[in-house]
RNA sequence: GCCGGAGUGGCGGAAUGGCAGACGCAAGAGACUCAAAAUCUCUCGCCAGCAAUGGCAUGAGGGUUCAAGUCCCUCCUCCGGUACCA
């Protein structure tokens, strides 16, 4: 006789209730509904690549997930969205390997992705799914370019650009890796090429100042401080000896002018070719070209070895009229600042550096304080003598002129002084300076979005009239770039033609594409409004719903998408396009999942399929040798990686949910261990059966109008507050180890009230939403749990009349006690001072000090 | 080097300045079973002890406090980012 079973079947009832969800459109954000309050939540968009979701995905899903389903039931109008960031390499390489369109690839990428994430229960409006590479889409990253362009912020310029000789191809500065190419490994060169630039510079001190504001993390908000790196300084002007020019330099630390001893100029700086002498002239050629040429593997490892050449010319020194030396040197940048500066060796440890290998003297002009040079471990002697570096604070000496003097002042104090006098004589002025670049916004690539604009024959560059977008990508044969760094684009013959609608002229359509982080720049407004082929996006929808409330994605976009996104988004601002002057309000980073790895005595990483597992020890496959197990980053080569499918097909997808959440906290990096998601199974399997009959399916009759015990209430009604305040502050761990401890007491009970496990079921729901909706069903309801009202608890049921006091004598527990809940703290320490335990230790002693702690502890301190 | 984050049992982790180790995993013992799985019960930081109990424990060392994983100072290790930015 076969037994029917109605065990929990998450294979069942999951594809089930996605099911529901879809063919009811529960999720579904309902635009300008002005009658609830409005959240909207995002996810960093996932790349559809070909290897489908990681574990890593569904992380930070599964965290917005619950808050949006948590917010759902509390009254929230939800917006919450998914997509494809779908332009990219991998595509491409594909295609030039194979010839398939990349539009056909990242097609079925996304087939699969959508049907990995169903599968996890997300709660997303699919309605609002969008795609970087519809032409629908682009048409309106286009559109934005346009307005970038209108606005002066988008130029023409010759810039460097990692060339790989060997691959015949331009790269992207994502795709080189310590000088070489990430693909074959190979020499990368930098060369001079046509690109087009956006001005973010502009926006620098915007950028900047946004930032102060937003509710992001501490270590990512100074990512973008440090990285837009403002700092204030001067310039100087300085004449250069038997000359007419003037060489102008940029300083934060003017106060040392009297210590500078010799000059840089960056090899490219336009000066160098006109002061050179004719018998330096050999060399600097030789320097300047080897810079020129030198790729960035050979500059990174000549990183702490300084090279230079010596002009032959010499400046004056405006404060002291000394002639210094004009050198030039890869180490001055002439991309920061202006490209060249004055060189005070004693108080600057690479111009210190450098004045050593060269026999450039140093003079010192600042006397730290002895505690300032034993703090660092200098010898302030040496730093006299000019044989050590001195870069902090100091009192100046020799720092005077006719006019002016330093001596006796402080760093801060001199630089002011300084900065005033040089204005006040003309030859400077402060001046504020941003490491920040502008952004190179071209790719010599097929798989992009074509640039809305054409060449002129004068020359002239403009854009297509607006209502020519979008300029769609041509078929093509072959998505090879050209041998010299032409765009594939450019063999598009028929497609690159482009003749004026009003003056009949013929022209030719730019052929770069622009880079993977345009779609990405201002795709959470077309969440707002993706069907819209009048605009980009309803000015009165976009002021609805932005800005977004919470957005959960990975730190590894510090610096780039969060900032080139926040750029343009300021963009749109100041044109009145966006109601917000920052895009997301709320930044969380999910913490990267590891995998778990082995290695050997000598460190040396195993690959997994080369391990053998033995009595819970671990072995070498090859040499027999014993290995550790250790965390480690999952990857294809350490054959680490975990298949989210083959976890849900064995536990389901509530189980993984519950597991990624109960790892430990959202932003912490945690290493996954299958044999935890186990224990969540095993928690899911005693809420089924704590509900359910399992001979009949339905609801089970221990489950009936039974008197929750008191006890059981009290810990209900905690547990309602606990949960409630954890998912809102996403400390979702906690949240599902109060619903155990509430689940393993409910269990124990003969008969189990009916409204309190109805309470169980809707506080689990946001986290693992198929069994909560299947058991809501179960318990006698039609509908969907997804807009049930959020259970509210009650601080009267949650009082206890005694509780157990800690009572301790000088520190050292002496005694557990009950006491009244309400005892005020002299009753406290009249009951403490009353306990046998307690009167032998204070015994024959003098009480210096009683602390009475009410619902904690008494201690006695007693001499 | 600089900036950021983190160091707690065998493991993931918990702890408004108030009994460190909740919850879970793994491990061990037992119950149920012909047996296994599932389930249930118990044990489970380290040292000493049959035990009651005592001592030691939150990277190291100091400090503040009646009381410190938590606050302050110094240092060490690991992870992430960044690097000639004048």
């Amino acid at each position: 006789m076969t037994e029917i079973r109605h065990n929990y079947n998450p294979a069942e009832i999951e594809p089930k209730w996605q099911k529901f969800w879809d063919d009811h459109k529960t999720f579904a954000a309902v635009d300008c509904d002005y009658s609830r309050k409005k959240l909207f939540v995002l996810d960093m968009f996932p790349y559809p690549s070909g290897a489908g979701l990681h574990v890593g995905h569904p992380e930070g899903y599964t965290a917005t997930d619950i808050w949006c389903r948590f917010k759902r039931m509390n009254g929230y109008n939800v917006l919450h969205t998914m997509g494809w960031d779908a332009f990219g390499l991998p595509a491409e390489q594909y295609a030039i390997r194979t010839g398939t369109h990349p539009a056909v690839t990242t097609a079925k990428n996304i087939q699969t992705f959508k049907r990995q994430l169903k599968s996890f229960g997300f709660s997303f409006d699919w309605d609002r799914e969008i795609n970087t590479t519809d032409p629908n889409y682009y048409k309106w990253t286009q559109w934005i370019f346009c307005k970038l362009f209108e606005q002066g912020l988008a130029y023409e310029s010759q810039q460097p650009v990692n060339w790989c000789p060997e691959l015949g191809t331009v790269l992207a500065n994502e795709e080189v890796i310590n000088g070489r190419s990430e693909v074959g490994n190979f020499p990368v060169i930098r060369k001079p090429m046509r690109q087009w630039v956006l001005k973010i510079t502009k926006y620098a001190e915007e950028l900047l100042k946004g930032i102060d504001d937003l509710d992001w993390p501490e270590g990512t908000k100074e990512m973008q401080r440090n990285w837009i790196g403002r700092s204030t300084g001067a310039e100087v002007i300085f004449q250069i000896d038997g000359h007419e020019d003037t060489v102008t330099v940029y300083t934060t630390r003017c106060d040392t002018l009297f210590g500078a001893t010799y000059m840089v100029l960056a090899p490219e700086h336009l000066l160098v070719a006109k002061i050179t002498t004719a018998d330096r002239k050999a060399a600097i050629d030789a320097y300047v070209e080897e810079t020129r040429t030198k790729s960035d593997m050979a500059r990174t490892d000549d990183n702490k070895e300084k090279t230079g050449e010596f002009t032959g010319a010499y400046a004056i020194n405006p404060v002291n009229h000394q002639k210094i030396p004009i050198w030039i040197s890869d180490y001055v940048l002439l991309s920061y600042g202006t490209g060249a500066i004055m060189a005070v060796p004693a108080h600057d440890t690479r111009d210190f550096a450098f004045a050593t290998k060269f026999g450039i003297p140093i003079i010192c002009i600042m006397a730290p304080s002895q505690e300032d040079c034993d703090a660092a471990g200098v010898n302030r002697d040496d730093v006299l003598a000019g044989k050590a570096c001195w870069t902090g604070d100091g009192v100046l000496f020799q720092s005077a002129n006719e006019e002016i003097s330093l001596d006796g002042l402080h760093v801060a104090d001199s630089k002011k002084k300084m900065v005033e006098w040089l204005e006040a004589k003309g030859l400077g002025r402060e001046r504020v300076n941003y490491k920040l670049r502008d952004w190179l916004f071209s790719r010599q690539r097929y798989w992009g979005e074509p640039f809305p604009l054409v060449h002129h024959k004068d020359g002239s560059v403009s854009l297509v009239p607006e209502s020519e977008l979008p300029v769609t990508l041509p078929e093509m044969e072959n998505y090879k770039p050209t041998a010299d760094g032409e765009p594939p684009l450019a063999r598009a013959k028929e497609w690159l033609k482009w003749k004026d609608p009003v003056t009949g002229e013929e022209c030719l359509r730019e052929t770069n594409t622009m880079p993977q982080w345009a779609g990405s720049c201002w795709y959470y407004l077309r969440y707002i409004d993706p069907h819209n082929n009048e605009r980009g996006w309803d000015p009165e929808k976009e002021k609805y719903w932005m800005p977004v409330d919470l957005y959960v994605g990975g730190a590894e976009h510090a610096v780039l998408h969060l900032l080139y996104s926040r750029f343009w988004h300021k963009v749109l601002y100041d044109l009145g396009l966006v109601s917000t002057p920052e895009p997301w309000k709320r930044l969380i980073h999910q913490g990267m999942i590891l995998g778990i790895s082995y290695k050997d005595k000598r460190g040396v990483l195993i690959p997994n399929d080369q391990v053998e597992a033995r009595d819970g020890k671990f072995f070498s496959k090859e040499t027999g040798e014993e290995l550790t197990s250790l965390p480690a980053k999952m990857s294809k080569s350490l054959k680490n990686v975990v298949n989210p499918d083959e976890i849900i097909a064995r536990y389901g997808a509530d189980s993984f949910r519950l597991y990624e959440m109960f790892m430990g906290p959202l932003s912490e990096v945690k290493p996954w261990n299958t044999e935890g998601v186990e224990g969540v199974n095993r928690f899911l399997n005693k809420l089924w059966r704590a509900v359910v009959d399992q001979d009949t399916g339905k609801l089970s009759a221990d489950v009936c109008d039974a008197p929750l015990p008191a006890d059981s209430e009290r810990l209900l009604h905690q547990t309602i507050k606990k949960v409630t305040e954890d998912i809102d502050a996403l400390s979702y761990n906690t949240a599902i180890s109060a619903l155990m401890i509430l689940l393993n007491d409910l269990s124990k009970l003969p008969k189990r009230n009916k409204a309190a496990m109805e309470t169980f079921v809707l506080l689990i729901a946001p986290m693992a939403p198929h069994i909560a909706e299947e058991l809501w069903s179960i318990l006698g309801h039609n509908d969907t749990l997804a807009y049930e009202k959020w259970p509210s608890f009650d601080e009267s049921k949650m009082k206890v009349a005694e509780v157990q006091i800690l009572v301790q004598v000088n520190g050292k527990p002496k005694a557990r006690m009950m006491m009244p809940a309400e005892a005020s703290q002299e009753q406290m320490l009249q009951l403490a001072l009353a306990n046998a335990d307690v009167k032998a230790a204070t015994d024959g002693k003098t009480i210096v000090k009683t602390i009475a702690v009410p619902g904690r502890l008494v201690n006695i301190v007693v001499k």
